[in-house]
DNA sequence: CAGGCAGCGGGAAACGTTTCCGGGGTGGCT
DNA sequence: AGCCACCCCGGAAACGTTTCCCGCTGCCTG
C-alpha cells in the first residue's frame, strides 16, 4: 500500500510540456489538434492519472449521480424499479445512490431536504405518504425530481403512477366472471395511498359486476391487515371461518394471497375448485406458488423504467411541463383462479 | 422555480458579520464561543445555507460514500446484503452507491478501476469470479474494500465468505439422518463457484452419512442445470421418472428446489411422505411455499452486516492485516424435509 | 503595573478541476 | 508583401469549502 499522492491535471501537464488548460481540453475533447491530444494521452498513462470526479462536480455544478428512495429495497416492487432504474442511468453515465428510507416519514422528508446540499443531480421518489410538507419540499427542490405514486394534481413535478384502483377492480371483475358471487377482499392499512386505491377498486369491481350496490357500506367480506404473508393467512382464516361461502378472495398483494392460499390448504379447501385466489403486483412468488397464483401486475418494472427516462430528460435540459403518466394494469391468470 | 443561487458561506458570513472561517468553525463545532454560534446559526437559517457536500469533500478528501457492487441486485442473496449494508452505513453517515454489474467481468473491472475516481471512499464487492486482472486491480485500490465471496489467501483484502459445501453436507447429513437412503442432488453448473462448493458438499456429506464410498464417481442421481425455477422443475421431472426410488432431493437454491416440488406434486408423490426436499439460501420462497421448504441459510444478511462493519472498522481508520471471515451455514427445517 | 500567554477571529491558501480571456503565431486574402 | 482574422495555447480566476497562520485583545501573573 504505496499511498502515494494520486496525480493531478498538473503533473500531466508537466510531464507533457503543456499548460494544464490544455490537459484539460484535450481530455474533454475540445481540441482539434492531434498531436496536442496524443501528448497528453501519453502523459496520462505515464502517470497514472485518473480525473478527480470531485473536483470536476465542484466546477461543473453537477455530480453524476442520482438519488432513488424508497421505504425498503426488500418490496418486491421497489425492487423492479431498481433494476430497471439503475442499468438506464448507468448508460447515461450516472451513478445510483439508494435511500432507504423505512417507515419513517421524516427520513423521506431528510431525503428531500438533502437534495439542497447538491450531492445528486436528480431524484426518484417513492413516497409512502404524501403529506403538506412533502409537496412543500417537493415545489422548492433545486433538482430535477420524478415521484413515483400518487401526487396531488397541481405538484409541478414529474410523476409515474401505477392505478392500482383499476388493478383490484379489473381482478374482481376477472373472479366474477369466473362465476365466483361471494368475493372476498384483504387489504393492507386502509391509510396507505395502495390500500386506499385497492379497497376503492374492488368496491367498484363489485359494483360494475353486480355483485354489490355502490353505496353498500356493509364491507363483511372485507379485512384490513398488514401487507404480509402470516398477516394474510391469520385474517383469510378467521375470515374463511366467519364466512365460508365465500367462494373467492383477492389479497391485496401477493404476500397476502400466498397467507391466503395457505389457510384454503388448512382448511381443506380446494384452489381453484372451492375458491379462487388472486394476489397483486405478479412477484415472482406468484410464478412459482401452488398453485401458481393469478396476479395484477401493477407495472413497477415499467414504472421503474419511465422514471428514469423522464428524469433523465429532465437533467437533459428539457424543461417541458411536469408529465403524468399513468402504467395501466394487467391480470396475469394462472391456475388459482382458472 | 425561481432557480436563485445556493447560498454559500460568504453570504452566511456576510449576514452574521463575522469572516468565513468563523462560519466553518462554528458550523463544525471548532469553536467555543456560544455568541458566536448564535449568529451564524441565525444568518445560516435567514439566508437558507446549506453546506456544499461536494466542496467539502474536494477539500476533506473523502467524500461521505461506499459503493456496493454486485451482479444483479434482483438475486435475493445479495438483496438481503444491501437491507443490512444500507442502514449499517445509513447510520455512520455514508450514502451507499449501487453498482449492479450484470453478468459482464469486464463491468465488474470497471467499478474497481474507478475507485480511483474517488467519487467513494469504500467498496464493498461481490465478484462473480476473481481473475488474476481483479486480485491486481484489489491490490492497487487507494480506498478500503472488502470482498464477499472466495478470495485467494494472499490478497491483502478483507474478505468475507459463505460456506455452501458445508452447507450442502448439513442439509445433505440431515436428509439421512431423516432416513433417506437415495438422496439426489440438483445443482447449478458445475464452473461456478458456489455450484462447484455444492457439489462438493454433496458428495462429502453422502461419505459421511455412509451413503457412498468417498471414491464413488458415478453420480447417478445428480444433475447440473441452471438455477432456477423452470430448470429445476424440469430437471426433477426427468430425474424422478429416472430414479422412482429417490426418497429424497437437495435443490441448490430455492428457486430449484422450488421447481423440484413443483415436478413431485406433477408427478403425484408426497412431500415429504415418499420425498423430502431441501433447499439453499433460505429465501422467502422457502418460507411461504407448500410445503413450507427447509432451506439452508447461508447467511447472506449476516454477510452484508459483517462487510459493513468492516469496512467501517477501516474506515475509521483501522490498519489491522486484512480479516477474513467465514460466515457458518444453518439449516432451517420445515415440512419439507420434517 | 507591565509583560507574556492564551484564545479567538480574520485573511489567505489550498483542494483539482474547467473555462474565460488574451497574446502570439500562422495562414489567407487583397 | 502586408494586414487582418482566426486558431491555439498558456495564465489565471473561479467553484465552495477547510484549515493554517498570524495578529489582536484581554486576562493573569510576576
Amino acid at each position: 500500500m504505496t499511498q502515494r499522492r494520486r496525480p493531478t491535471i498538473h503533473e500531466v501537464a508537466k510531464v507533457a510540456g503543456v499548460s494544464i488548460s490544455s490537459v484539460s481540453r484535450a481530455l474533454n475533447g475540445n481540441t482539434s489538434n492531434a498531436d496536442m491530444v496524443a501528448r497528453v494521452n501519453a502523459a496520462v498513462r505515464q502517470v497514472g492519472y485518473v480525473p478527480s470526479v470531485v473536483a470536476q462536480s465542484l466546477k461543473t455544478r453537477h455530480t453524476g449521480q442520482v438519488a432513488f428512495a424508497m421505504e425498503d429495497i426488500g418490496n418486491a416492487a421497489y425492487l423492479e424499479m431498481v433494476r430497471r432504474i439503475q442499468p438506464a442511468l448507468r448508460d447515461q453515465g450516472y451513478r445510483l445512490l439508494l435511500h432507504s428510507t423505512g417507515a419513517d416519514v421524516e427520513n423521506e422528508l431528510g431525503v428531500l431536504a438533502s437534495l439542497s446540499q447538491n450531492y445528486v443531480d436528480g431524484l426518484i421518489l417513492c413516497p409512502l405518504r404524501v403529506t403538506d410538507r412533502h409537496v412543500e419540499a417537493l415545489r422548492q427542490t433545486a433538482v430535477p425530481v420524478v415521484v413515483i405514486g400518487l401526487l396531488p394534481d397541481d405538484v409541478p413535478v414529474d410523476n409515474v403512477r401505477a392505478d392500482s384502483r383499476v388493478g383490484a377492480r379489473l381482478a374482481v371483475e376477472h373472479l366474477a366472471e369466473a362465476g365466483a358471487r361471494r368475493i372476498a377482499f384483504i387489504d393492507g392499512p386502509l391509510d396507505t395511498v395502495p390500500g386506499r386505491a385497492r379497497y376503492d377498486g374492488y368496491r367498484r369491481g363489485l359494483a360494475s359486476a353486480g355483485l354489490a350496490a355502490a353505496d353498500d357500506q356493509t364491507d363483511e367480506l372485507v379485512r384490513f391487515t398488514d401487507f404480509q404473508f402470516e398477516a394474510g393467512r391469520q385474517t383469510a382464516r378467521e375470515l374463511l371461518t366467519a364466512h365460508p361461502d365465500v367462494d373467492a378472495v383477492l389479497g391485496a398483494n401477493d404476500l397476502i394471497a400466498m397467507g391466503v392460499l395457505h389457510a384454503l390448504r388448512e382448511l381443506g379447501r380446494d384452489v381453484p375448485g372451492d375458491v379462487r385466489v388472486v394476489g397483486m403486483d405478479d412477484t415472482p412468488l406468484a410464478a412459482t406458488s401452488f398453485p401458481p397464483l393469478s396476479s395484477v401486475s401493477l407495472g413497477s418494472a415499467d414504472r421503474g423504467r419511465i422514471a428514469a427516462e423522464l428524469l433523465l430528460r429532465r437533467l437533459d435540459g428539457d424543461d417541458a411541463p411536469p408529465e403524468r403518466v399513468t402504467v395501466p394494469p394487467s391480470l396475469t391468470v394462472r391456475e388459482s383462479s382458472r
